[in-house]
DNA sequence: GTGAATGCAAAACCTTTGCAACTGG
DNA sequence: CCAGTTGCAAAGGTTTTGCATTCAC
């Protein structure tokens, strides 16, 4: 891996950074960087520990600010699992989640269009979702990565 | 309301206690009273509120623990929305959950066993899910209960 | 009687906040 | 320049814990 960004990831960055009226910080791109090149669904404080191995001085409470400020561009996703501390994932596609008991880990599940739109048919009249979490607890089999 | 639970909803706790091996307490049945009586999605502290006024001495930290216990016992379940607090719900049946933006008040949504089905579906080979937490949010419309 | 459950207060945990210093456009 | 952003430390809210007391079986 590089030392940053790829221009792509760079480039949308910043549209959306500066769609949004917000600065391109040095931080804002080493965290978005962080959550790129390892997509294993860090909590902060896992982000904040990579982040510092490439930049020294970077404060939790900025790690934690940058995190809202790319969940708020929608170019992050906040996952919540029970009590767990908040993680993120920068897929950007409409997808689940499943968590492995014993690991912990968390896998992204594609959702089928038809799936999202049979869940949406469940609501009783006059209930409209504008956004729908699907959590799965459960066991991996070995050897899936 | 009587000042209890009913005579089902006691034996229903009791046996379900003994056969975890746990208690029946004044506090336990107490705590359950006030989750039956009111099927709101309560937080813990909306429980304890609604508990000392039927309980004198009653403690937040019991609270926590009755709850607890009754979620370990299956006779409740934990529900969690990104960061709020956690709610409690007696409903046993598989079901889902809504939540208004607006005033952040938790409908249950009933799941037709096919759609559960279609959930499972969706894992791919080597993942079994125990459990799918499944969460709406967005806006009910008015004049619904 | 005896181990489990309660009650209290203090601690733990993740996350947010206040404010001075800094910096990107 | 100068509002937006950072960094630090301290506060915030929810939940858990330690320990003496009480209670269910």
């Amino acid at each position: 891996m590089g030392k940053g960004l790829s221009e792509e990831a760079r480039r949308l960055l910043e549209q959306t950074l500066s769609a949004h009226g917000l600065r391109a910080t040095r931080q804002r791109e080493h965290v978005f960087g962080v959550l790129l090149g390892k997509r294993d669904h860090p909590t902060a404080d896992e982000v904040y520990a990579r982040a510092r191995a490439g930049m020294d001085g970077i404060s939790l409470a900025t790690v934690y600010n940058c995190l809202e400020t790319l969940v708020d561009c929608g170019l992050v996703r906040a996952v919540n699992w029970e009590r767990e501390p908040t993680r993120f994932c920068p897929n950007l596609t409409e997808h689940a989640h499943f968590q492995d008991r014993r690991s912990g880990r968390v896998y992204d599940v594609e959702l089928p269009p038809d799936v999202m739109a049979r869940l949406r048919s469940v609501l009783p009249a006059g209930f409209e979702a504008d956004s729908i979490e699907l959590h799965f607890h459960g066991t991996a089999g070995k050897g899936l990565k």
